[in-house]
DNA sequence: ACAGAATAGAGAATTCTTTCGCTAACTATC
DNA sequence: GATAGTTAGCGAAAGAATTCTCTATTCTGT
């Protein structure tokens, strides 16, 4: 039975989605590494995990090198991004202002955020 | 076995938190209807998830009243925010200021809403 | 080429979530 | 106070996600 990408990363999977944006393609062996960091599991568990999200195409994998080599199939971007539209529909009503104001008011934003942030505002205010 | 409450709400136990925010306190019935509009589940199978949220300290129940009444634990903001806090963490690595500049700039805001956002982006300025 | 180590994979066990069937308890009405 | 209808709850089944054990394969150093 062929899996499907179900619309969201399970908890497990965004870890690892999370370990390869940061460490870049990588061997099974140090995602494992890295994921061992917090917490406390078998190697072989990596790899199914691996296997299960190839299943899915949340990754891909270079079999010319050995060991293996994984990488996302689709961009940290595109992949916040997605996580990120659902996460308006289904805890904001699709609302992304609302968000939006409750991360700015529950974070201490530095300055040059702050600026980053109104220069993008003023953009988005010109073409409208 | 005491149930506990894992750090973000399930899919279903979302679903139907976003009931209760919207008509308020309600009895099961009044949560079921509302969930059968978009999926065809049984009557006791919204029985069963209140009470595993009841259990998990998702929602509290007042049994005085019958039939009995559910409501949230905790506010819709509160819990908006807790969940947007782990989203911010797990997906952002923490920069709060990453996600608002993806959600400005994925969605359309309208004037109104830009306007919002820059005034308390000028409250945030002042008090720094 | 061989032994020992690391890597890869399959399948089952475990845990958590969601669903349901069945029964008991309660409510209203006649 | 019998009865039909609604509500409440339990325990098990079904479904997903995650973990493991065990085996096969590949690599490395001698």
């Amino acid at each position: 039975m062929p899996r499907t990408a179900s619309s969201q990363p399970t908890e497990v999977e965004l870890q690892i989605l999370r370990t390869l944006w940061e460490l870049g393609p990588s061997t099974v062996r140090d995602v494992h590494n890295r994921i061992t960091e917090t917490k406390d599991t078998k190697y072989s568990t990596t790899v199914k995990m691996l296997s299960v999200m190839l299943e899915k195409g949340l990754v891909k994998r270079d079999d010319c090198v050995r060991p293996q080599v994984y990488r996302t199939a689709a961009s940290q971007q595109r992949t916040q991004k997605r996580m990120l539209t659902e996460m308006i529909q289904k805890v904001y009503d699709g609302s992304a202002t609302s968000l939006v104001l409750q991360a700015l008011s529950s974070t201490r934003a530095s300055k040059q955020d702050l600026a980053k942030i109104r220069k993008l505002l003023d953009q988005l205010g010109i073409d409208q």
